[in-house]
DNA sequence: AAAATTTCCGTGTGCGCACACGAAATTACA
DNA sequence: TGTAATTTCGTGTGCGCACACGGAAATTTT
């Protein structure tokens, strides 16, 4: 029934350690019978047995993983992360092992070291986070050369020779914080939309979220459609972010909702509940602690969560789909653009 | 490193064919030995590899499936059964074999028959839904008394000997749907609930999804409170519940929100479309095609998912898990509770 | 033409486990 | 005490593949 290398060697003529040395492209093979037993493989549809092929070779199967690391007080790649490792032990019975290359999300030259260290270690697949984007495309290429397979999560740079994309369409989910917004509001009024950003962190999904947010509204024709005003904040301290929003308040009138554009939205539901402004509609982003306080005293309407545990284990997964068991993925991984409220809260919280 | 049988044998001072005998419970060991070797094998915390046993042992792993099978009238039970067919063929290197045990969700002979059919195949474990509650539980009995391990999905009945329930919690969704309401109409008018159920199928979800969203409104305190109308339409035809619905309407005026606590959403939605009542919010469940179509034009605003498919493919999961790989499973197995409109649809659909 | 390389390929072993077979030890029975 | 029956256990083989080793054939060198 199912064909094993001991087939295709009858059929070739030839012994197996022939067939083995073909399928893995190791020299010491004239060139006739390498393209004869390629043929027949290939005609056979020979696949490898992933468990005698893992139980039999030594080697573990490498992933280096080039994301930043993670502090107390910047706990964004700590989910990431943690799905990756979680994938990991999943599949450890298949010899796996994950080695993390992190570096300081807002140093370039520290990237630059780690991926030099990296492709110094010849790993046998690469999950990288483009935080900067040059560099990281720099840095695919060189995988390329050596022929490393790689795979980008969270944001994308569409890499021609990347296994896969693992992350969020930043434009959708604007669309889908609007929906929720015209929910709540009916088109009423005005719409503030936030974004706190220091150095431009994040800048690309920022922008595109927005960009999905207003596009929600242009396409809408015959309803009420609210005013919308965006600004963008680049110190994320209390203090400045109150002075701002306050001073939006004081310049219009009729506020019904505020859409911030990332995790920061627990900032300005403090600004909300401190003010006790009870009617404002408020939705933003990421299931962190913050977030989930306001969320549970009513504060943050709803969240939309961008599943960063997800991301990590679908990022490994794949790339080991796609490595060891052949299987080709979707060339865009798009993962759920999921809304939360306090009701449905528990369901997500890892 | 890792502990292999042979570890275990020299320290035990028998053969590895001795452990083998001791692991899976043979006969031919004497009482002695056996308990010398198990304490051995606990006490080195001996995990056999599945990928070598995998390998070794020519029978399969044989999972039989006692669900309700789907007809092109009737598609509530495909994707859970696509759900587990993925999941199989996911772990088909293990030797993995799925037998389907299909019945008519009308009928209880039928299902008895398909019981019995199934208990005499004698499988390795049992993924059942429990359409008839009682049964079902006698069903979940006499697999116990066979000592074979079985999981429950989609409805609860909490055998104490299963491995594990997976599902949703009906009274949260409830919950979330109130929320949704609670959002879009502000408290303000009347909501309708509505149970479109025939054969009293689904009954239990059905009651426990208006319980969770009339105890919603009943938690709020100090915000508006709209009237809640309850009414259960027992046959599905739209001209039943044209009138029905359209009798509503005349009877109670400022009708704001309609929750519908199943999939017939679709009827109900086909009447707001054809009445042309534009600014009813309509929220009810699951991602079937006549739902869909109705919140693409936007007539259903939210529909809460079941993901039927994930409940099938983590079923199979869970109890290989469980049985092959030695993780024990949290018995009950959540399924998030997904808030699906129009802009994140796209995500979801498998 | 013999020797020295180089190219090409077959054989054998092991990964950890399952299971069949048969041997040894023990017990039962005459 | 000897034999048969039974219990208890060890050995060997195979699952499909990876990889090391060494041998035969082809090629080059002397």
């Amino acid at each position: 029934m199912k064909i094993r290398i001991k087939d295709i060697a009858d059929r070739a003529g030839v012994s197996t350690g022939t067939i083995d040395r073909v399928i893995h492209g190791r020299e010491e093979v004239s060139p006739g019978t390498r393209s004869r037993v390629l043929s027949i493989l290939k005609e056979m549809r020979y696949e490898p047995d992933i468990l005698a092929s893992s139980l039999a070779s030594r080697r573990p199967f490498r992933i280096a993983v080039l994301i930043p690391f993670h502090t107390p007080e910047n706990w964004f790649w700590k989910d990431p992360m943690n799905g990756i490792n979680n994938a990991c032990s999943e599949l450890n019975h298949f010899r796996i092992e994950v080695k993390e290359f992190l570096y300081d999300q807002f140093d370039k030259n520290g990237f630059l070291e780690k991926s030099v260290e990296l492709l110094e270690s010849f790993p046998d697949a690469v999950i990288a986070a483009p935080v900067f984007n040059h560099e990281t495309r720099e840095f695919f290429d060189r995988c390329h050369e050596q022929s490393i397979p790689f795979i980008s999560m969270n944001d994308n740079i569409r890499h021609p020779e990347q296994v896969a994309y693992v992350g969020q369409d930043p434009r959708q989910s604007g669309a889908v914080a609007a929906q929720l917004m015209k929910t709540g509001t009916n088109g009423q009024g005005k719409i503030l939309v936030i974004s706190i950003a220091r150095d431009m962190d994040n800048y690309n999904h920022i922008l595109n979220r927005e960009k999905g947010f207003r596009e929600y509204w242009e396409k809408l024709n015959g309803s009420a459609v609210p005013e919308i005003i965006t600004r963008a904040i680049p110190k994320d301290t209390y203090n400045y972010i109150k002075r701002t929003i306050g001073g939006m308040f004081e310049e219009f009138s009729d506020i019904r909702g505020i859409f911030v554009t990332n995790s920061r939205v627990y900032q300005v539901a403090r600004f909300l509940h401190n003010t006790e402004q009870k009617n404002i509609m408020l939705v933003g982003y990421d299931l962190i602690n913050p977030n989930i306080k306001y969320l549970n005293n009513d504060t943050i309407d709803y969240l939309i969560s961008q599943k960063p545990h997800e991301q990590g284990y679908k990022a490994l997964m794949t790339i080991f789909n796609a490595l060891r068991l052949n299987k080709k993925p979707t060339p865009e991984l798009l993962i759920p653009i999921d809304i939360i409220c306090k009701e449905n809260l528990c369901c997500y919280q890892v």
